[in-house]
RNA sequence: GCUCCUAUCGUCUAGUGGCCCAGGACGCGUCCCUCUCACGGACGAAACACCGGUUCGACUCCGGUUAGGAGCACCA
């Protein structure tokens, strides 16, 4: 095995957006090819499994592409640049597969069934109530040659089905170890609507050994279809790859993750601005963990520690507050410069952020005295939405601190105009000294107790912010400014 | 219903027979810092599903029970 090439493969089809769960998969294929302790340097291909013609949209090939590189999972073989073509699309492939459809049919391994699909259902019906494993009863399978020729000839509605073996399939699992399936209850499932239009089942298989693929990661999901998948493998012929079947993402209820309990879509957490480190970091934890204490991971760090043995048996539940934390880490952790140009989008979507009206230097200032409340981008609006305004819109009752009067208030704010309007050199530092100063003064004159600063810096701030929660006045007041700072605590001073 | 998979704090997990009256992280609570929120710091509550074996000794091995999940398409 060591010497197997290592080939690996995510293959999602284009029928919605990328899913959570599929980004997982990938990123654990990734992992997997990248990983230096495996048997070498693998590869990571990315097939589209676009064989549901009605389904299938050339903008949901584009999305994938776009998010899984937004990720920085690259791939070393796939579609196009532009998704539309390709080897690596399986609609491109349709001659691959009718020859070794017309192989199995010629083997008599595949057959031609007439069924009606209500008939089908009906029988699916009435096995389960009779609690018995739903399958196909084989009524077409040895229908006669010259039957099958007339009714194919007549234009009878036919699929191709697979006659599944009735003994015992046994393989190895990555992850879980030996299982081991009853073909016999499987029934022969059917593998092409016709000799155009092949199914999941069989494109899986042929094009998983066409492109050499050395291990199957996918999602535990496809476990009870992975049996039917060996046996198409050996009708054909071929080897089939290793397995390695990842736990499910989790509803909180530990369900299926699914929409209805918040977004799986990829691209909303893209829009929402979470960063890729923590998707990528938060991700690879749910059903992986290093065996170490270590919970923080870069890409390029998880490729170094990976090792499939170390993936979980058991379902993980998204936990969207862990994802949470883990992007508050990495925004907190970006390079001022990079985080403005993150931000900076959803200032401009908001109406904030006019070009040429506010410096670039300001700009990042106010992201940076900003960025630890911030656990998404999408937030930073709410955030610093005062510092953009021209006018505040607050509450007269905001300004006030404990039990002060409005003639408190009012005191306070004269003071706070008072000592900044003396101020020579401008910066929160300086701000900051003076106005702690001003802040024991007041209430020794007021009689307030000594040590509490909020008689004179919760006016203040509520002034300047026009909010309960802001970073602090001096750090507000050195951003906006003198002029601008002195101009809001008169506005302030108005509302009194 | 049938088949398969799974089972440690609320959540993600460490733990491969004695190092565990179970460790870390998120979340939660209390306190400190502090004009607010946040950041940061300290402390705390919180779990081996159950029942039988095996063993000198089980969270760890085996069997069963229970619970949860997935699959059983002319979707992938």
């Amino acid at each position: 095995m060591a010497t197997k090439n290592i080939r690996v493969r995510f293959a999602p089809s284009p029928t919605g957006p990328l899913h959570v769960g599929g980004a997982r998969t990938a990123l654990f294929n990734y992992l997997f090819a990248k990983n230096p302790h495996g048997a070498g340097k693998g590869k990571f291909i990315l097939r589209i499994e676009d064989t549901d013609k009605e389904r299938s949209e050339l903008k949901w090939v584009q999305e994938i592409i776009n998010e899984l590189k937004w990720l920085g999972i690259e791939w070393d073989e796939g579609p196009d640049i532009d998704g539309a073509s390709g080897p690596y699309k399986q609609s491109q492939r349709m001659e691959i597969y009718e020859k070794y459809l017309k192989q199995l049919l010629q083997e008599d391994k595949a057959y031609y069934c007439f069924c009606a699909q209500e008939e089908l259902e009906d029988k699916r019906q009435e096995q389960m109530a009779r609690g018995v494993a739903p399958k196909y009863d084989g009524k077409c399978s040895h229908l006669s040659s010259e039957l099958v020729k007339k009714n194919l000839a007549e234009g009878k509605p036919a699929v191709i089905r697979f006659r599944i073996a009735n003994k015992k399939v046994k393989f190895k699992d990555l992850v879980r170890g030996e299982i081991e399936f009853d073909a016999g209850l499987l029934g022969d499932v059917v593998i092409a609507k016709d000799l155009n239009a092949p199914l999941y089942h069989f494109t899986v298989v042929v094009d998983d050994y066409l492109m050499q693929i050395s291990h199957v990661i996918r999602g535990e999901e496809h476990l009870s279809n992975t049996p039917r998948q060996i046996l198409i493998y050996r009708a054909l012929g071929f080897e089939h790859p290793e397995y390695a079947h990842l736990p499910l993402l989790l509803n909180p209820d530990r369900s299926k993750l699914s929409k209805r309990h918040g977004d799986v879509a990829l691209a909303d957490y893209h829009k929402q601005g979470y960063l890729p480190e923590a998707i990528i970091n938060f991700m690879a934890l749910l059903g992986w963990n290093p065996g170490t204490e270590r919970e923080v991971f870069t890409l390029s760090q998880l490729v170094k520690e990976f090792s499939i043995e170390k993936a979980q048996k058991g379902g993980a539940v998204f936990n969207i507050k862990r994802l949470d934390f883990l992007n508050s880490l990495y925004i907190r952790e970006k390079a001022p410069e990079k985080l403005v140009l993150l931000c900076a989008p959803y200032l401009k979507a908001a109406g904030l952020l006019v070009k040429g009206q506010i410096s670039d230097d300001k700009l990042q200032k106010i992201v940076e005295v900003s960025k630890q409340r911030m656990k998404k981008l999408s937030e930073i609006v709410e955030l610093t939405d005062f510092f953009f305004k021209d006018k505040l819109n607050y509450e007269k009752n905001l300004l006030k601190w404990d039990k002060m009067k409005d003639e408190d208030i009012k005191g306070a704010l004269l003071l706070c105009d008072k000592i900044l309007s003396n101020i020579k050199i401008w910066d929160a530092k300086k701000v900051e000294e003076v106005l702690f100063e001003g802040a024991a003064e007041f209430n020794k004159q007021k009689g307030f107790p000594e040590k509490n600063r909020g008689f004179l810096l919760w006016p203040l701030r509520v002034a300047l912010s026009g909010k309960e929660f802001s970073p602090s006045p001096f750090e507000i007041a050195d951003i906006l400014g003198k002029e601008n700072t002195l101009a809001r605590i008169a506005e302030a001073i108005k509302k009194l």
